[in-house]
DNA sequence: TTGAAAGCGGTACCAG
DNA sequence: CTGGTACCGCTTTCAA
């Protein structure tokens, strides 16, 4: 039997008799063969792998879009190749060759640390490539737009309703030319509301929101509302806050950003500015695969952040 | 300049001259060129690539030992392909499938609904493999061990030292011949202690894990401590049961299983039987990449579950 | 309907 | 030290 042959039922074609299709199959299972994807790929020339780059796998947020994203592909004959970059623009750029190297139908930038070099290669690979929060669009390169002005507005009004007018910002980014556009609009509209306002800046995740939140009540002016750069440092300053015997909403508010499911299930469940991580996810994955022509439509696709109020905030003290 | 030439610039081959080798790096840089990923395995035969295959990448234990497995391949120079099962066998043999077709160095089979067939199809294909929670051993395939029965007793035998008598247990799985080597421990223990003994099947997660504290108070006997078979489904009971109007831990008790970075940070922290999810990943690392020879060594590695007290679970009502 | 042979993009051996 | 060349395992013409 050719290898001809083998080829042709395995890959469905329908020039084979069904005797031999039948008598390839027996072999196939007898000899517990697999076809080796690489040698297929190289071979065809097409390739039906998706590359995915987070900033940090950590965060539930980021996690709701992987799995979409792959339940997406999977239903489509995809695969993706997910990479870590650990909030490290070299994280960013090494996981970026790693997938240069994999000849991907498409590869999605999801982190906020992405240089303008790394872009402007892609660009010239002619790789589809999408992103997520870049600040600023490049070329061919399709960006997911969130308006987060019209949101952030309306959390901060939100607070302010309640009497809130000393609030503090918990980000995790170190410089300010390093902030992404949601920590920039973030911000941005505490400033234009001239309200007193302080900034800290530390690691991510549960222990640099908490690490957070202690050095925010162990100097200066104490905030009423602490406003998190996402929902999963949040729950780190909440954490502390409890041990600094302070009680959340009666002493302190708090806010998240990206509305994890998780953020219903903590107590206090938390108010949050919801991102859908699953429109997100659909959407990387139809502009991956999305034929050139309807690529237009997708480009200006853009997501409305959500306002859910729930017991992390109150009315201000006094 | 000759396609061997540059392979051998590439590979970092010492036979080149200082000066061809800089002509070849200009050329790559020009060109903007990455070698082929799968041309090279093709030709060179061996892969540096790691398959992981989790039930459910959602549960933030898995997760864990994502992170540190990726971890620890990134700065060994390997590669890891992550494949979600979603807690099905279905998924978890297309999975295993696609994984086999890529030559992989090695492969980890992080889940419980593993069937023999595709362990003994694994052993014959001589990939090494892996398994975690596995109900059998099987040929050549590497097993992680963990004490289950030791860590479940302590744990059962601290909450009847708080007077529990009436427990229940909130797992997922639907059929008994289905229970993972975890859940049956669980089981067989609560048995053993004549306690008196509530089983609840329900989906996975913060949703499953509500959905059964809800249906284990509205029917029946009311446990007055629950054994929730992962941290992952206690933090949806928790939820539950606040607003079911129960005090935690005044009214009921509950543990959970994993000890996952979150069970600290949520209120009530959680009771748990920690199973440092590091480790595991270490392990599997480590059992992918010994050579043959060190292997007997990890073949004997047990996984001790340690009891972690914290706030919810305290004295039996009454 | 099937087989033979030419690549796909590399690596590795053997000459020069 | 460098170039030529035979593969790696598969897909895809082109003939038979």
């Amino acid at each position: 039997m050719s290898t001809a042959t083998v080829s042709r039922v395995i890959n469905d074609r329908q020039v084979v008799s069904t005797t031999t299709r039948t008598r390839v199959l027996k072999a196939i299972k007898a000899l517990n063969y697999y076809p080796d994807a690489h040698a297929r790929l190289l071979s065809a020339g097409v390739c039906r792998t998706l590359g995915l780059v987070v900033s940090n796998m950590e965060n539930p947020f980021f996690l709701d879009i992987c799995r979409v994203l792959e339940r997406e592909a999977q239903s489509h004959g995809y695969e993706v190749l997910l990479a870590n970059a650990e909030y490290d623009s070299q994280g960013l750029n090494s996981s970026a060759q790693m997938m240069l190297g994999h000849r991907l139908a498409g590869l999605a930038l999801v982190a906020s640390e992405i240089e303008q070099a790394l872009l402007e290669q892609l660009d010239e690979r002619k790789i589809r490539t999408v992103v997520c929060d870049a600040r600023v669009p490049i070329g061919s390169i399709l960006s997911l737009k969130t308006n987060y002005k019209t949101g952030i507005h309306r959390l901060v009004e939100y607070l302010r309703s309640l009497g809130h007018r000393k609030m503090a910002f918990v980000g995790h980014r170190a410089g300010p030319g390093q902030l992404s556009e949601r920590e920039n609009t973030v911000v941005m509209v505490l400033n234009s509301f001239d309200v007193q306002f302080t900034a800290v800046a530390e690691s991510e995740g549960y222990v640099g929101g908490r690490r957070a939140a202690r050095q925010l009540f162990s100097t200066g002016p104490k905030p009423s509302a602490i406003l998190c750069i996402n929902d999963f440092m949040a729950i780190g300053a909440l954490r502390e806050l409890r041990d600094m015997g302070l009680s959340v909403p009666r002493d302190v508010s708090v806010a998240g950003f990206d509305g994890i499911s998780l953020s219903e299930f903590i107590y206090p469940s938390l108010t949050t500015l919801h991102i859908p991580g699953e429109r997100i996810g659909r959407w990387i994955f139809d502009s991956l695969t999305a034929p050139e022509t309807k690529l237009q439509r997708l480009q200006g696709f853009v997501l409305e952040p959500v306002l859910v109020v729930r017991e992390s905030t109150g009315l201000a003290p006094r």
